[in-house]
DNA sequence: TTGTACGCGTTATCAG
DNA sequence: CTGATAACGCGTACAA
């Protein structure tokens, strides 16, 4: 009753039906090509067309030691911060002719190891860790050990965003753009700022408000009034809103995501504020989907598919010894939400 | 100089270390649990843990003929239809301990191919094809051919979106959305409409289109004016501002999605035109993104991360002879950006 | 240039 | 309940 299909058909399949022998066959498709005779080599791929052969990937993984498999473990793919990333990946991957097996942790510092296990498992060639890490001692310890496992198992490990780990890294400059807003919006006649921070543990978070703060200093501002909230839409709205009553006293504000920062025009907006007329509003990355948001968001922009290509990059010219770091910069882009204020 | 790295540690070094033959080592992980005395598993779980031992997932394929990968093809992964769909696959996969290996053939029908041909090379137990099918009779039959070898090698394929093929289908009642969208705005008090068509060979916006126009005529409501552009945002504000000339003689502007309705909503706002005093607009999907846009979008709700669950738990539900179908519908929400028109 | 034969790490069958 | 041992499909020394 098992209505077992036909059995697969094998390399050994083809070299018969070619009238070769098994290694011929082999080495027709990934031989360096003199090796074999044309004659005989297209006779071999002949032959596999017509039986419709596919390479059985986890048996040359077997033969071989290792896979064309990369990992690539996010946070929450859902994200369009994530996601952009890993349309990078994806692209890159693809001319380089990876297969990439994807990770959702959801933020759970817990998942991240798993996956990280299961792609050791899996004998991935790499894994790209995207997000940034958080300031968890418990964890951190236990990510190092799997990563250094993944290595020298023969694997590489690539983080994007900032690390504190020896791995080669595509490094956000998040300080530096958050300081280049602050400069700018200061520029603009802005005085008087607050900050709807992420998480007090994500580094990204963390380096965001810490550039925006010293970019202050610099311009000889005020520090800003800082309120903490979630890295998501909804942790925007909700810190807006525990805002909302001193925001009379304020002249800008700077949400450290475009997530954060479209969560806080909707806080805004159902409690009768204005933007930018009442309130200035930035935000952190230039998420394509939002740049129709009214009013347009000003905010730094970050080549997030280019950081995803990058990390790819680094895999593959994995030389050797040193952790290299690829840096990437933010690009302020001043939009309507911060207007150049009257009579500065 | 090879560098080579310490041999991993295989369940063989793992039996030797527990004092046991290489099957009782195997059987403590896979075999039944009651197949091996409580103390040999103990010592043999140690073993591993002491060693930090992490099965060769390929060998294992290899041994069992199959793996716990599945692919997951969709038509770019930055686009946030094809996100969140992601999320509820990984969602899911994550609970029924699968991996999920990621496509993102950027529309281009070959890609979808050839990564069809990759994960049967990959011995995928099975793959989810996300993105509406094209009306391209060429890759048609390629791709159901591509199907039948897959499962022919014991693989299953789920698609999502509406099918002509003999698959599990997760079918999405786009018509049907539609036209309950066009019956809602009738009832509203729109009368005159245009509908910014997808591209006229992509089945997901021709059934909206369809059942748009369908509804309309139930209404009673004069056919629709019909603008075709790319399924993306700039296609949306392109479509839009073709329209524009002719703006005035019409009530109502439905986007067959989203992206494309914020494209047309931007289009609007660079040519003077106010939304929704001077037009009203609508779209489909409900992208969470897109939720905070102004004037909030009326649309067609699809429960995305819901839909790419669904997909999973076909893949593990499979039973066997007749291809299933699981309908999701869609649900129409209104929202600022089509107010009940005065004076009906 | 081609063929033979062994090994890769597991699972599963078959004896004990 | 446990232990040998034969596959699994492929790559690759080694031999011819």
């Amino acid at each position: 009753m098992a209505e077992n299909g036909p059995a697969p058909v094998t390399l050994m399949d083809v070299a018969n039906e070619a009238g070769v022998s098994l290694a011929t066959a082999s080495r027709a498709f990934n031989g360096s090509t003199r090796n074999v005779r044309e004659a005989l080599r297209q006779k071999v791929f002949d032959a596999a067309l017509k039986l419709n052969y596919s390479a059985n990937a986890p048996a040359q993984a077997m033969a071989r030691g290792r896979t064309n498999v990369v990992g690539l473990v996010v946070h929450d793919i859902a994200d369009p911060y994530f996601s952009s990333i890993a349309a990078g990946v994806m692209r890159s991957a693809e001319e380089h002719h990876l297969m990439v097996t994807l990770g959702s942790t959801l933020r759970r510092p817990e998942r991240e190891l798993e996956y990280f296990s299961a792609l050791r498992g899996q004998r991935s060639r790499a894994v790209i860790l995207a997000g940034s890490r958080v300031k968890d001692f418990q964890y951190f310890d236990a990510l190092r050990d799997q990563i250094q496992a993944f290595e020298q198992s023969g694997g590489r490990v690539v983080m994007i965003s900032q690390h504190k780990l020896a791995v080669d890294t595509v490094v956000l400059e998040n300080r530096a753009g958050a300081k280049a807003l602050a400069t700018a919006l200061s520029g603009l006649g802005y005085r008087r700022f607050a900050v709807l921070a992420g998480p007090r543990d994500l580094l990204t978070a963390r380096d965001r408000l810490a550039g925006f703060k010293d970019g202050l200093v610099r311009a000889g501002r005020p520090a800003p009034l800082v309120i903490e909230g979630d890295f998501t839409r909804d942790g925007g709205y909700r810190a807006m809103t525990e805002l909302l009553p001193t925001a009379r006293n304020l002249d800008a504000v700077f949400a450290v995501n475009d997530v954060m920062a479209v969560g806080a025009m909707a806080a805004c907006r159902d409690h009768g504020l204005t933007l930018p007329q009442d309130l200035a509003l930035a935000g952190f990355d230039d998420i394509a989907t939002l740049r129709d948001v009214t009013p347009a968001l000003t905010t730094v922009r970050l080549p997030l598919e280019a950081i995803g290509s990058a990390a790819v990059d680094l895999i593959l010219t994995a030389d050797g010894q040193p952790p290299r770091q690829k840096r990437i910069k933010g690009e302020v882009i001043l939009r309507a939400s911060t207007p150049r204020r009257r009579g500065r």
